[in-house]
DNA sequence: TGAAATGTTGGGGCG
DNA sequence: ACGCCCCAACATTTC
């Protein structure tokens, strides 16, 4: 059986880094068939449109990095349960082996798949790839898993000493033939009619290259900075890390390596730059560790998703409002920050963390639409769409979440504007119909004299709308919807 | 990982 | 000089 191959089944670890399935694959010995078996959506979280054009790229790279190896990456369409049987006997392979993914019905999958293998006798083993511990042996004194993030982070910060893996060798063994695969470019993963991938590819690159580059940049730019520049949308001061991390293109242990390496060598230095490094790495990786929790609140409340963490927001009188969505969606609030954010979304399948807060408050405070909508809105826009991070986020901010924010925090989006993009140099990006507008009325024209407005080309209400509601009446008609529901708190 | 309302203090104008 | 008022500026509390 020295020929018999195994597969290498890769799912959300489009890595050949520090990659555990692949390297427990070639300490085997044995030929290697790397694949991927694209799912059907026949459930509420199919693949969004942002991310299936992440897909398309990760996978190519991914099938271009095997091929430099003497590789290649097998695709497969259909149920997993079929798929990955069909493609062992095809190739003989008696053994499987896997990173594991943490969503709810991920997990129901591969218990399943991995029963019937074990029926079969073939050898189906799992791995870590995508968190920094296993969601299971993270727990509270009490044995419980944590529901607040500070003390969460505490332990997680002990706990971490988890090196990655290293880089596989330069040549892969190959099977000494390859099974059929699907042509990449026939799943239509990537938009054609109309092709509105266009902002995408002028930001992003997918694939472990890109997610190299990445970081690499993001260490020797921004991480000084971090903790100045986290909340400034008009600068680039976040990793821009996170579609590369959902797609396991780069793992969180590598990430935290990085850091600390990092932070070591300026600390060695002696220096007085040491310092302010060493609070920039420890702020970054406080966010990798907010990453870490929303998948072990995910693996443990598997309905986050779906339903408010806190029962009591079952009861909340959302609002069915399709014209005010719309005009969120569209980022035609009226709002310039928040109109900002939602057209960076449109256009580059991202925004920046302290818009989507903005935005998000804005849906559910401002407008009293149903978290889950725009929870929705985001999954399909995203490429970086997760379902953990997600669900959490929104919760999070509905106040509905675990350690979530009061429901009282409601986000002035003027003050939001002038505070974080102080010079309107983000509004003035996004929305250029209002690139003439002075920084003192950027962030609220309807204030703006009729004059000003002229100077700048603007017709309130006809090149740019007037605000869809009144924040000032908004807010109070939510503390007292809020108010409503308090009882049952 | 807010914002608004309310409370307190202290300087300066003014009778 | 003194008390009174006004109102920033800052602090506290409330939502």
């Amino acid at each position: 059986m020295a020929d018999a191959p195994v597969i290498v089944w890769f799912r959300q670890d489009l890595r050949l880094a520090d990659n555990p399935a692949l390297a427990a694959a070639l300490a085997t010995g044995a030929p290697i068939v790397p694949a991927f078996i694209l799912e059907y959506g026949d459930s509420a979280w199919a693949l969004g449109g942002a991310s299936r054009w992440w897909l398309h790229r990760s996978l190519d790279a991914l099938d271009a990095a095997l091929r430099q190896r003497g590789s290649r990456l097998v695709l497969r369409t259909g149920r997993a349960d079929d798929a990955l049987p069909a493609l062992l006997h095809e190739t003989g392979a008696g053994t499987v082996f896997w990173n594991r993914c943490y969503e709810p019905a991920a997990i129901a999958r591969d218990t399943r798949i991995k029963a019937m293998l074990h029926e079969a006798s073939i050898e189906a083993k799992s791995f870590n790839a995508a968190l920094l511990h296993e969601p299971w042996t993270v727990k509270t004194q009490q044995s419980e898993p944590y529901k607040v993030f500070t003390p969460f982070w505490r332990t997680l910060r002990v706990l971490t000493k988890e090196k990655p893996l290293g880089q596989p060798p330069k040549t892969l063994p190959d099977p000494a033939s390859w099974p059929r695969s699907d042509i990449l470019a026939d799943w239509s993963l990537e938009p054609a009619k109309p092709d509105w991938a266009g902002g995408l590819r002028a930001v992003w690159q997918p694939g472990e290259a890109g997610a190299q580059a990445r970081l690499r940049a993001f260490i020797d730019t921004a991480l000084v900075d971090y903790r100045e520049c986290r909340d400034r949308p008009d600068r680039i001061g976040t990793s821009r890390l996170s579609p590369h991390l959902h797609f396991g293109e780069i793992g969180p242990r590598q990430i935290w390596q990085a850091i600390v390496g990092r932070t070591e060598f300026a600390t060695n230095g002696g220096n007085e730059a040491s310092k302010p490094i060493d609070a920039a790495a420890e702020a970054f990786l406080r966010e990798l560790g907010w990453r870490e929790f929303t998948h072990h609140l995910l693996y443990h409340w598997p309905e986050l998703p779906a339903r408010a963490w806190k029962a009591n927001f079952d009861e909340f009188p959302w609002h069915d409002d399709a014209k005010s969505l719309a005009a969120w969606q569209r980022g035609l609030t009226g709002y310039p920050i928040v109109d900002a954010g939602m057209r960076e979304l449109w256009q580059t399948g991202w925004m920046h963390n302290r818009v989507r807060m903005i935005v998000a408050s804005f849906l559910i405070k401002d407008l009293l639409i149903d978290w889950r909508t725009g929870e929705k809105w985001f999954w399909d826009t995203l490429v970086d769409a997760d379902l953990a991070q997600n669900a959490a986020s929104w919760q999070w901010v509905a106040g509905s979440g675990a350690d979530a924010a009061p429901y009282f925090r409601i986000f002035n989006p003027v003050l939001q504007g002038r505070k974080f993009d102080p010079d309107g140099a983000y509004v003035r990006q996004f929305v250029p119909e209002l690139a003439h507008l002075s920084t003192a009325h950027i962030h609220a024209p309807w204030e703006a004299p009729e004059p000003v407005l002229a100077g700048a080309g603007l017709r309130l209400g006809t090149t740019y709308p007037r605000p869809i509601v009144d924040h000032k009446r908004a807010r109070e008609r939510a503390l007292e919807a809020y108010q409503s529901i308090k009882a049952g708190a």
